[in-house]
DNA sequence: AGGCAGGTTCTTA
DNA sequence: TAAGAACCTGCC
């Protein structure tokens, strides 16, 4: 089905923005579209023209989940539209070269493994752990001709029940414990993380660093790709980098809270592929 | 071959 | 309480 979006939406940015890994370009160079992949649903993406997309989906599958997964109900040209170029012309030049980023509604659960995999590992390696992963423990949810079978991500229950020898074959290294003690404390109910969507940010950061392998950087990543906190804002090694290089005497929070994960979103996309 | 990659935990003082 | 080392694995 074709949908029509004015807003920003670039596919292949969002792509490279680091904050989702199940999304894959396939296709020849005129017929280009994206594999998305999220926890168990699958959808092929095309562009058609400037304003115009193909969804594989019917309108029902679209209504009820990748509208919101594609955060549809927020306007990115809006909050671009806070950033002066005259106060902060790096931001806005990396605005301008990062439109078409959103910040996707990802599911808590796949966020937070997701990222305990991530540390210290780049992005191909990250996907190819969390494929593996998916291949090993979740459902086939479509066969996928062109590009190879798709599963869903895995439940919590499904990876405690994996043993360390299958959780080290999707090359997690050491951080194959944090996914277990992860996965058994969700499966388990000790850690409700839908409930925790209802806490107050303080509580929630309190609650995510209490977790075996999450961290302050890992926690922020949560708090902005599974909780869609827009204001949670993560340092990691290149953001770190653009604010030594470029915010010698800090970067203005106050301005854009409460979206200030959108601008480090901008920020990181420009330090990796840009300027 | 040695260093490093979207960090965190563990060990020392 | 705070630095510094250790950590899996894969790829230059």
């Amino acid at each position: 089905m074709i949908i029509e979006i004015k807003d920003d939406f670039d596919l292949g940015k969002i792509a490279d923005s680091g904050q989702c890994f199940r999304f894959n370009k396939c296709g020849e160079e005129s017929q280009e579209h994206y594999s998305v992949a999220a926890l168990d649903k699958h959808v092929l993406v095309k562009k058609l023209d400037e304003n115009r997309y193909e969804f594989s989906c019917d309108q029902k599958e679209y209504d009820s989940f990748w509208k919101n997964y594609f955060d549809m109900d927020i306007s990115y040209s809006d909050i671009r539209a806070r950033i002066d170029k005259t106060k902060d012309e790096y931001l806005y030049n990396a605005s301008e070269y990062g439109k078409g980023i959103r910040i996707l509604r990802q599911d808590p659960w796949e966020m937070l493994i997701s990222f305990i995999i991530s540390q210290r590992k780049n992005i191909p390696a990250i996907k190819a752990s969390i494929e593996k992963l998916c291949a090993l423990a979740g459902n086939e949810i479509d066969e996928g001709k062109e590009f190879g079978k798709i599963y869903s991500f895995p439940t919590p229950e499904k990876i405690a029940a994996l043993s360390m020898e299958q959780l080290s074959s999707c090359s997690l290294g050491y951080r194959d414990k944090y996914v277990h003690q992860a996965a058994l404390d969700v499966a388990s109910g000790a850690v409700d993380l839908d409930r925790w969507g209802k806490l107050s940010d303080e509580e929630l950061m309190e609650n995510l660093l209490k977790l075996f392998g999450v961290g302050v950087k890992v926690a922020n990543c949560e708090i902005l790709f599974g909780y869609h906190r827009l204001d949670a804002f993560p340092i990691d090694v290149w953001i770190k980098k653009v604010l030594d290089a470029h915010y010698q005497k800090g970067f203005s929070f106050e301005s854009y809270a409460p979206f200030n994960g959108v601008m480090q979103q901008y920020l990181f996309f420009y330090s990796r592929t840009g300027g």
